[in-house]
DNA sequence: CAAGTTTATGCGCATTACTCATAAACCTGC
DNA sequence: GCAGGTTTATGAGTAATGCGCATAAACTTG
């Protein structure tokens, strides 16, 4: 019997098993078996069996049990988080592979929630009619990905141009305008400064300093630019805006569809430029994958540029 | 049927089981089954069988079968890092928990290496006298702890006085003094630092500012001052220095041993403060372990000072 | 004290994991 | 081109595991 083959029935001898653990943490959460069995599906006594299976393969009591109870020893409160965490991992793992069902090549990406919504996913179907092969993976993040410990082949955020460990690819620089819906605007014409900050200014939580930007050389004081209800992306604040709740100021690149449809407008004739752009950032590995050089070169010369203004 | 009921079938449906799990990570290891059969210790029929009964269960294929190879797909290129990950978690979780058998408490802590070797780990026995069904779970650490993702109890590392999330105990300021075995020394007497500088200088790797500090105003070029072999850990230097390669220049906490056994002799009457002392630092959640405010409460006030100089 | 709850366990069955044997496909050296 | 050796996939059957049913014992509650 070869070392890896006694290596082989060692760890089988030792390693929980998948019903074990569910029934642990079931009976962990819940207090008992009875009811650990309830959310499992399962009868009491398969989920007695387990733990006693559990404990006896790793050689430590999990539970002290207590009046009919089963509280956490040590090492159960030691195991609990991480068998919780591999649960998991493990549904979120199969879950993910399940949606390669059906498609040869899989993109996955990282992408700002709202750049995500209302720039790059409204412009996949014209990728989709020249790579019709290429599917998505597509997740939301709000920060730089570390491409040596995260498995997804590329993010789409707004970043520095040079990025530890990543090739970044500059999709478009970000400039600020101002919208709302109609109603809120007179019939004709764009307002002035002054005449902006009479109506309400909607707040973007990820962006605080936005409006201080926009009125630094207005002369209004803080209080007056800061107050608004306040949204944590974009999105939210498009809405409230399309709601009449007051104005947005958001990139750009967001209000197309809503300037097009007349759901907003532009409110004043200026925009503001941004010092970080929206970038595409990838490992180098990335490279290696067919679909995505095709995805690169696609987003980074075929996309559009975004459209401004009535029409 | 309960809606948990049916979740919980649905989610036993297509979740993958562990043997299929080890049998996909070898065969994308190994590219046959075959071979993942005799890493297993299994027939190659068991491997076949399981990753058929996986890709089934999650509708997807994970291999592309070429030629009598096994290739990985994309989505079993996806899976694979997860699937390692998950595997080398449960048998780390399982090796831990097993750890605490025999014992009804048992502290889990993040020690500076040699910290633990040299200063720590030789007082236990002093703690255990008095707490003798506490155990420990020790691990090294160069970094503090994230104590809202880490499950250990305490960390002892060299820190400021204030870190995020976690309370701090200074355990010790650190002193630095140089030493070496007696054969390199003179019989009586200690040297001055001019006379320091013409003997080797054992460098320590994620220190390497100690030994400019010491000669800050000696007047000696860096050259003179850092030559020497380069070691990573303070408890490999003073295993250098036992063994008459050169002065070391330590911690006074980690050389009571070593000092009082002759092993080693201090050269210098000076020694050199810190800026950084040893701390105790865990979170509030410990608090409630009594296990762990016994040990805290040892450690602050009845563990006594390091001993220097020859006795 | 009765009725209802819990856990642990004997017994037996259903399901899963696996082996053995083998057909089919592929590879390599001659 | 062929023999010998490799691989994978699969039918058939066995071993191991997971689980349900029933129940005793212990505990809880009104």
């Amino acid at each position: 019997m070869s070392n890896a083959h006694k290596l082989a029935l060692m760890r089988h001898a030792y390693t929980p098993t998948l019903p074990e653990l569910q029934a642990f943490v079931q009976a962990a959460k819940t207090g008992t078996a009875t009811r650990a069995a309830a959310a499992l599906g399962l009868t009491q006594s398969a989920i007695s069996r387990a733990l006693t299976t559990l404990e006896a393969r790793l050689g430590v009591a999990l539970f002290h049990r207590i009046r009919q109870r089963l509280v956490l020893s040590d090492a159960g409160r030691a195991l609990l988080p991480e068998a919780e965490r591999m649960l998991a991992d493990l549904d979120r793992a199969a879950l993910t592979v399940m949606s390669f069902g059906g498609h040869r090549d899989v993109l996955r990406l990282a992408v700002l929630p709202t750049f995500a919504a209302l720039w790059l996913i409204p412009r996949l179907s014209r990728f989709a009619a020249i790579a019709p092969e290429v599917t998505f993976d597509m997740t939301a993040t709000l920060a730089p990905l570390d491409f040596e410990r995260d498995p997804r082949d590329v993010a789409i955020l707004r970043a520095q141009r040079h990025l530890r460990g990543a090739q970044v690819d500059i999709l478009a620089e970000e400039r600020l305008v101002v919208v709302a819906a109609p109603a809120l605007l007179p019939k004709a014409g764009m307002l002035e400064d002054v005449d902006l900050a009479r109506l309400p200014l909607l707040q973007q939580a990820t962006r605080p300093n936005l409006w201080l930007d926009w009125f630094l050389n207005a002369g209004l004081d803080p209080i007056t630019i800061l107050r608004g209800a306040r949204f944590e992306q974009f999105g939210m604040v498009l809405a409230a805006a399309r709601a009449g709740l007051g104005l947005a100021l958001v990139p750009e690149l967001f209000v197309g569809p809503d300037l097009a449809s007349g759901a907003l407008r532009l409110a004043s004739a200026r925009s503001m430029a941004s010092d970080t752009p929206y970038v595409l950032s990838y490992p180098q590995r990335s490279l290696d994958i067919a679909a995505f050089v095709r995805f690169r070169d696609w987003i980074l010369t075929d996309a559009p540029p975004p459209v401004t203004g009535n029409k």
